[in-house]
DNA sequence: GTGGTCTAGACCACC
DNA sequence: GTGGTCTAGACCACT
């Protein structure tokens, strides 16, 4: 499903929280569609599975999963995320990015082309 | 020097960081210029010791300021070789966000005039 | 029967439960009737049988509905000795909530026209 | 400094949280005052220190305590966390409570008697 | 089988 | 000493 860095210094249940939250934005995990068991997910990473419960656990409170007991961990779907708010503080965060990598000088061109590298990506996907 | 927000919802420790940061991106403080030692800044703004040195302490794990022992912080030079695996960081940071917003169903020209307005601001402060 | 927020922030299971708490409280289901099944309500509302099922699991727990195997899902008669339980767990609830808007400030008064303002509104239906 | 219930079915993170959360509410434990130490907690209620921490960092993520590595953890001031949004969430749920019991036919005399003798004891503290 | 909680014990970075 | 992360192993309630 993916690999973690364990020499680096993040947090695994950091690592594991991106990765699923990148696998849910990119649509590879599905609205309601059911993710790794905590167990599952521990085997297969070979790491503990109280790491990956706090790395679930954590997209919970984000409003990015929820689980049922006993059935196991699911995508929440899209429109029970708060979405206009979330958008706003998104923005001022990029903001922020994009003040600081001017100071760094780093031309604008650059960082146009990023976005709309991105931004095809999922036209060719919409594509498919 | 700034003035907080004390009502908002933001940690004093976050908004004080990046008062900082806006001064420096602002090159209103300079290199190597001296910034408010602790004791001085929590004094003034009558806040905790704690809460000023986390905001420095994080503003130099980000390269931004230095310190010397006894003599107090300063802001960083630019020329360090600290400045192009920075501006990967922040481009990284950049990328996830633009991401999710995608994901939000932002649309892409709102990404690009915010980014174009960043830095046409630029352009105005270097006629003066 | 209702409908839902889709671009809310708040989880669909917690709107669907409060959506049927609401239509228990006012009393457009009665006492031993029954409520659609999970699989009805999903395919109506077009939702995961998943949420719908989190949804009644917890009004049961909180003792508004019952559910017989096989038969489907009640609403609770009031006289039950959950009853007197239940309201000291809400009693104890709203005093920590009470609690908490005195620390932010909040004026009494406020508080006390909220409440009156709901138990008149009763009054209001009484007299149909 | 208090007591856990060990049997009921209650987290025991749970009832820390609302522990702290009810000395910090109360002024009990003021603005940038410390608390007690993750270790030493967990020694004086003979549990697990992990069970502490993650007490602390849930109370760190809804900003009620902020934490310095290797100094402790200590209360947030009350400018810090974001008030007026949070007045109007408490106001929701409290409405909520209140309709409910309204339907278990509380009478509405006992609820503003609750209300007026948490303010009340408030306004004894102010005389101190 | 699943998620959820808790313990015991360990290591790290920081001051 | 402090907070923070991680492992190993256990138990519970639920389906």
């Amino acid at each position: 499903m993916f690999q973690l860095d364990l020499r680096g210094s993040k947090p695994l249940y950091e690592q594991i929280k991106e990765k699923i939250k990148e696998l849910i934005i990119n649509n590879i995990l599905k609205p309601d569609e059911r993710i790794p068991s905590v167990r599952e997910l521990a085997q297969t990473l070979t790491i503990n599975p109280n790491t990956i419960q706090r790395a679930y656990k954590e997209l919970e409170t984000e409003g990015l999963i929820y689980s049922i007991r006993a059935k196991g961990n699911f995508v929440a779907p899209l429109e029970q995320q708060s979405i206009s708010s979330r958008r706003e503080d998104l923005k001022n965060e990029l903001a922020k990015i994009v003040a600081e990598l001017l100071y760094l000088h780093e031309p604008e061109e650059q960082i146009i082309s990023l976005v709309q590298a991105i931004y095809q990506k999922k036209e060719v996907k919409d594509h498919d």
